[in-house]
RNA sequence: GGGCGAUUAGCUCAGCGGGAGAGCGUCCGCCUUACAAGCGGAGGGUCGGCGGUUCGAAUCCGUCAUCGCCCA
């Protein structure tokens, strides 16, 4: 308490070194703050409440990577979350902002391997068990930093209920998702061409390959046929002619009918295959001949399938090429160097005709940047087809909405093409796959009806030798589970799960939508007969200045924690709102970080300057407005809160930011403190109310985006309960006053058109300056005399100037200036007479609207009522301009 | 090849059918007792081009251009 008094709201005891005694500006330093809230959030979290009769409101957290340490995608991700969280708990709802982890299969091996690699030691050596162990190991050290920080972004998540993909409850899930699976034949084991990463060494999902187009090579081969002649293939791969089976020809192929049939030697080889038509060969592309091989190649793959052909391998699991086939001196050898080295013999045997240069396709192990091999390989895979089409029906019947809305497109897109999942994975480090099998190879999976048990346990197969399956299964065939497992499933009569699921909205970035969001769809109908949130909302991705993709080997990414040490997480947080508008990415600009900072520090400011006036000891009284300018604020509070509730239940934090910034700065802290500044001096009883009630409302407001400096100020208000829990502040109809709004707009301008003439006679703005009004609306001004001449620092005078003088012009009303001295009045004039020449402009394009008739007969009653008003006002400041102006020439001829 | 997004002030971006806005930067003046991370004043934009719809277009439609992303 004494630390945070010393550092925080007494005030003015900076660090900073000063002069003795001299007064220092109030600053806000968020580091004196936030770290107490932080401690407190975490060892009390807000835990969610199973049991109580308020309103659910879940959302799960997108579930960072054991390995990962907090970037700008998850600040984003979570800011959103804990804002809409934070909103709904104070609305009242149940709110629970369930946390946890994903254990992230290849990533986290891989690390652990590289350190056990440090220490000259492997996996392999160290055996399956002991490898688990250390990692495991490794989870409990490092895997929980990246809670550590997002506990220092200032979420609220229920800590309590922290989770891990590989935690027992969660491991079940994916068990009993696999075993249910099974036994609807929804997953099967096949052989299939896969995508092999030679250097994590396992199988990927598409979905884990990127495509990239490379400069390559196309290879024109002579293969010669049986009896005579040659047949001449296109290939980019000439190291893998020793797998061929076959050369394809189009149907359509001109030499089709002669060579169907026919048998070609394979160059470098006694090996002869035959010649075989289909309609899969592209038939303008290279030499219109395709050699085919089948185990390394996906269209050959096919193709091989339809003509009943057999499927050598010539490539083995570290991508070197190996077996009978492969002449002995490039047996051995890496895939790419066999390249380099067959096409000389190629050449040597009279069998290279022609190199092209060739832009080739190659798929990118999204994770370790090698080559996938495209291979043969006994993988699982699921069927998801019956998963998939129970989504799209649901996605159509907007039983899940995503926003923006375009997203919907893409998530729909995928889930209509989706192709069989390859499910398993060449690792030790995952949810090992529940699969046995007997020396025949035939497969034993745990029944339907209790799904934990082992085979090797089953009185049914006692004496049967069974082993299990080594691999595990990919990571999203877990965290597809998540928002359910987590909640308690397969135990559905888990209380969260009952009070919890379905869950309200996902957020997540918008290249996620395949990975998890409809995979999540896919699980969530296919085990829980519901969906697994009401809507998804979208944002788009940090990019660096210059528009390119954050990452560690470009080293253009951004630190949130630096930024956070910096600018504190409040500012942090504020960036992260004000750019969340309609899924667009964001180029990132440390000037929004500086302009939360700044915008914490003005809160800051605010209320310590409101605390010089309240009586805190006092219980907050009941606003009830008097002056102009308390009617005003309060008005101004209602539309507001009004405003900010509404932006923040459509989802649109970027609008709720700017509309309460905007508030709170420039209404708030410009016109009213101002305004209220000489009242609270009286001490005027209801000017503090006021004051007292709309800085609380603000710090509700802005509490879900900036929790840590507004729970601050809260507190240093005097309120024991924390921010946190208290209620959203109401919409108060009985606040809105029209004619204070109007009338307070009348004084703006007034005190503008000082403020104007104030900086044309070059006056400093401490001086007290003296003016004279003239017209119609001089009286509603002379009525708020006294706030009129506190804002403008002016003295109201009689009657009118008779020296020489400037005016400015406003709607009703003129202010003039007597001037003392010399100043100079060309600059004056000149904008006196570029605001005439804009105001006629105007004027002539109100007058030309209402003389088109079919302006007036279509357009709404208002709106034309609205361009009277323009064109009536519009003359009136023309008259009153141009009368000073004619004004000015007297004067100026009279001198 | 298919789809999507962006193009608005010097910079970074809001606005998305009824008079062009913000922050930063620029210029002028200020330590005006909450805040110089601030206050007051000012300057700055054929809202990418062309065509269309409409009484009315930055906003809707078409088309072109440039940049970017996703899918194949």
């Amino acid at each position: 308490m004494s630390e945070r008094e010393s550092a925080g709201l007494a005030g003015n005891q900076s660090t900073e070194s000063a002069p003795e005694g001299a007064p220092l500006a109030g600053r806000y330093d968020p580091f004196a703050v936030e770290g107490e809230w932080v401690r407190r959030w975490a060892e009390e979290p807000f835990t969610a409440d199973a049991f109580s009769s308020k309103e659910p409101f879940t959302i799960v957290i997108p579930p960072p990577n054991v390995t990962g340490n907090l970037h700008l995608g998850h600040a984003f991700d979570n800011t959103i979350i804990d804002t809409l969280i934070r909103f709904k708990r104070m609305q009242g709802y149940e709110a629970l902002f369930q946390p946890g982890t994903d254990h992230a299969g290849i990533s986290t091996q891989v690390v652990v391997e590289r350190e056990l690699r440090k220490e000259g030691t492997s996996r392999f050596e160290l055996g399956r068990e002991r490898f688990l162990e250390r990692v495991w190991e490794w989870k409990e050290k490092y895997g929980g930093i990246i809670l550590e920080q997002l506990q220092r972004l200032g979420v609220s998540a229920d800590w309590s209920r922290t989770r891990f993909t590989m935690d027992e409850g969660l491991s079940r899930a994916v068990r009993r998702q696999f075993v249910e699976l099974y036994h609807k034949g929804l997953v099967y084991r096949g052989e299939r061409i896969v995508n092999w990463d030679p250097a994590s060494r396992t199988v990927l999902s598409d979905l884990e390959v990127d495509r990239e187009e490379r400069p390559g090579k196309l290879y024109h081969l002579a293969y010669e046929l049986e009896g005579g002649g040659e047949i001449v293939i296109a290939t980019v791969r000439p190291e893998t002619i020793f797998a061929d089976v076959a050369i394809a020809l189009h149907p359509d192929d001109p030499r089709a009918a002669a060579l169907e049939g026919k048998r070609a030697r394979i160059p470098l080889t006694e090996r002869y295959v035959p010649v075989i038509l289909d309609e899969a060969v592209e038939l303008g592309f290279g030499t219109g001949a395709l050699k085919i091989t089948p185990a390394h190649d996906p269209t050959d793959f096919e193709i091989g399938e339809r003509h009943g052909l057999p499927r050598p391998s010539v490539i083995d699991l570290d991508a070197r090429l190996t077996g009978e086939l492969v002449p002995e001196g490039l047996r051995g050898l890496d895939r790419f160097e066999a390249r380099k080295r067959v096409v000389p013999l190629l050449e040597e045997a009279g069998a290279l005709r022609a190199v092209e240069d060739h832009t080739v396709s190659l798929g990118i192990s999204e994770r370790t940047k090698e080559p996938v091999e495209p291979i043969l390989s006994l993988q699982w895979f699921y069927d998801t087809d019956e998963a998939a089409k129970r989504a799209l029906a649901a996605l159509d019947a907007g039983e899940i909405e995503v926003h923006p809305e375009r997203f919907t497109k893409v998530n729909r897109d995928w889930l209509a093409n989706l192709r069989h999942w390859c499910i398993s994975r060449q690792l030790w480090w995952g949810h090992r796959i529940p699969a046995w099998y007997d020396a025949e190879g035939n497969v034993y999976v745990p029944p339907l009806e209790d799904p934990d048990l082992d085979p090797t346990d089953d009185p049914r197969y006692q004496g049967l030798e069974l082993t299990q399956d080594e691999d595990v299964f990919d990571t999203w065939f877990s965290s597809n589970l998540w928002p359910f497992s987590t909640l308690g499933w397969p135990d559905t009569e888990d209380p969260f799960y009952k009070k919890f699921y379905p869950t309200d909205v996902l957020v997540t970035g918008y290249d996620i939508i395949f990975f998890w969001v409809a995979r999540m769809q896919l699980a969530a109908y296919q085990f829980t007969g519901q969906r697994p949130f009401k809507d998804v909302l979208l944002h788009g991705l940090v990019v660096d200045a210059q528009g390119q993709k954050m990452s560690k080997s470009r080293g253009n990414g951004v630190d949130p924690l630096d930024m956070i040490e910096r600018y504190g997480a409040d500012a942090l947080r504020f960036v992260m709102g004000y750019v969340a508008t309609g899924g667009q990415d964001i180029r990132w600009d440390e000037r929004r970080v500086e302009m939360g900072r700044n915008y914490a520090n003005k809160l800051w400011n605010a209320a310590r300057f409101a605390m010089m006036h309240l009586d805190l000891a006092q219980p907050a009284s009941e606003p009830a407005p008097e002056r102009l300018a308390d009617r005003w604020i309060l008005s101004r509070l209602a539309r507001t809160v009004e405003q900010v509730t509404a932006d923040l239940e459509a989802y649109d934090l970027g609008a709720a930011t700017r509309h309460l910034y905007d508030f709170a700065w420039s209404e708030f802290c410009d016109w009213y403190l101002e305004a209220a500044k000489a009242a609270l001096n009286e001490g005027d009883a209801s000017t503090k109310a006021t004051l007292r009630y709309v800085l609380e409302a603000i710090l509700k407001l802005q509490h879900p985006l900036m929790p840590f400096v507004t729970s601050e100020l809260y507190r240093a208000l005097g309120n024991e309960r924390q921010l946190a829990l208290a209620e959203w502040p109401q919409a108060r109809a009985e606040h809105l006053d029209p004619a204070a709004e109007r009338e307070f707009a009348h004084l703006q301008a007034a005190v503008g058109a000082v403020r104007s003439l104030r900086s044309d006679a070059e006056a400093a703005p401490s001086a007290r300056l003296e003016v004279h009004l003239d017209g119609p609306g001089a009286a509603r001004v002379r009525a708020v005399a006294d706030l009129f001449e506190a804002l403008a620092r002016a003295r109201l005078l009689e009657g009118a100037a008779t020296g020489p003088a400037l005016s400015q012009a406003v709607p009703e009303l003129e202010v003039t200036l007597p001037l003392a001295g010399q100043v100079d009045v060309a600059e004056y004039r000149a904008r006196q007479q570029r605001r005439l020449q804009k105001l006629a402009q105007e004027r002539e394009r109100s007058a030309k609207k209402l003389a088109n008739e079919r302006f007036t007969a279509n357009a709404p009653a208002e709106v034309v009522e609205e361009e009277r008003r323009r064109l009536a006002e519009a003359d009136d400041v023309i008259a009153r301009v141009s009368g000073l102006l004619a004004q000015l020439e007297r004067t100026a001829v009279a001198e």
